[in-house]
DNA sequence: AACCTTTGGTGACAAGGTCACCAAACCCGG
DNA sequence: CCGGGTTTGGTGACCTTGTCACCAAAGGTT
């Protein structure tokens, strides 16, 4: 532990030594088992989180009560879209839920905008993730308006696989993830299946041949 | 012009007065005629716009070609997005066309970074805006994953039309607002048509209802 | 008037979302 | 191990939307 939890966010490593310590003083690390609602909206967010280990799940209630994803934070993210609403004391219309236990550092308003005026490479840091989310935002859209879906479940299949190319999630998981109903999945898949690029068991689908699916990923335009 | 600018928008009426003085000093009115590409993906934001007069379009280019709408920047609001590039010297991946001729105020990235730092009331205004944009986005993509095309260009309609209920726009333009085809708009524009609800005549439809649009609108979830 | 461009209309089809319903796999208490 | 409930996945019918190909009408230009 005697590495600072700083110097796991690239943008923050070059922090003045007096910038870094009021940033370690003035925040607090927090420990959130899975599933914990970590911001809601009609809450006003009193925190900047940045992940130190685990996942949130970002999304959207619809009216209609439906669900949108709309990203998801890694370690060594930032839930910065919250500090918008933090400093101009709005409501944040998303809610985040951890899809894992999850460590973070909890940065409380104060704190946020004391540092923000303080220091330039904070702001940077500051500024720099929301340009990433807002990039992200742009390309979901642009991804929800114009991709066909199967490259958009093949590219998340990719993307959610893990070492051994398996991905752990339900068709009904699948299609929240990616605004859809659980019909289109299951029916993609089996084309999938019929294709010879994919294996299926309940609550996972097991990539056997992820070239392929690379393939339809990049010859129709590329996104990661 | 006794009145200076900065009382056009709301969030910076309570600067103190020598904040005021740096911002007009520290900025510039400059006027492009309609059409102008106000900012392009690849290209670094050097100033935050504040609008004066006319309309901004924001849209994105997308992989295939085509273009996305996204949002639109109305006189008193400011093209706060790109300012998340300004600092981050990121590129900002969605451009802005002026719709109308467009008189705004131009805050270098210099002057801007400095109010920030220095600021609170400036800081709550940028991510006042921020938070307003964002939730739009969010919104939008709400929108376009759940709610039903004839309600979407219903609502449309309703507001882009003029003090006369005309909408002077063509299909293929309404159709590029929404990110759908041009067909659709002129099927979904009959059928509208066929109730009654709207008279059509060449780049203009014209509302003869919109207590009906309204309705329709309303009965399916809410959004302005 | 002859021609071109812009705009709008239409039919056929493919992709995707919705609904209703069923079947297989799994879970748990007894 | 059995039996019932729950979760997950599969399927067909149907509707909306997107796509393509083409045409027709309106306007503008020379």
């Amino acid at each position: 532990m005697s590495a600072s939890w700083i110097d796991r966010f690239k943008g923050l490593s070059q922090l003045p030594p007096d910038i870094r310590d009021q940033l370690e003083a003035g925040s607090q690390i927090v420990s959130v088992p899975a599933g914990t609602q970590v911001f809601a909206p009609g809450q006003t967010a009193d925190n900047l989180l940045l992940l130190l280990d685990g996942t949130i799940r970002v999304q959207q209630k619809s009216d209609t009560g439906r669900e949108v994803f709309l990203y998801r934070v890694h370690a060594g993210e930032s839930c910065v879209l919250t500090t918008a609403c933090m400093l101009a004391f709005e409501d944040y219309s998303a809610d985040g839920i951890a899809e894992t236990d999850v460590r973070a550092v909890a940065i409380p308003r104060a704190t946020f905008d004391d540092l923000v005026a303080k220091s330039p490479v904070f702001r940077t840091f500051v500024f720099a993730a929301y340009s990433r989310r807002i990039s992200d935002l742009f390309a979901l859209i642009d991804d929800i308006v114009f991709r066909r879906m199967d490259v958009r479940l093949a590219s998340r299949l990719l993307e959610l696989s893990d070492a051994r190319n398996v991905v752990h999630a339900t068709h009904a998981v699948l299609g929240n993830e990616l605004g859809t109903a659980r019909e289109v999945v299951s029916r993609t898949l089996s084309e999938f299946h019929r294709r010879g690029w994919v294996e299926q068991s309940r609550g996972e689908v097991h990539l056997t041949d992820r070239a392929a699916l690379e393939h339809l990923v990049r010859s129709s335009g590329m996104h990661l």
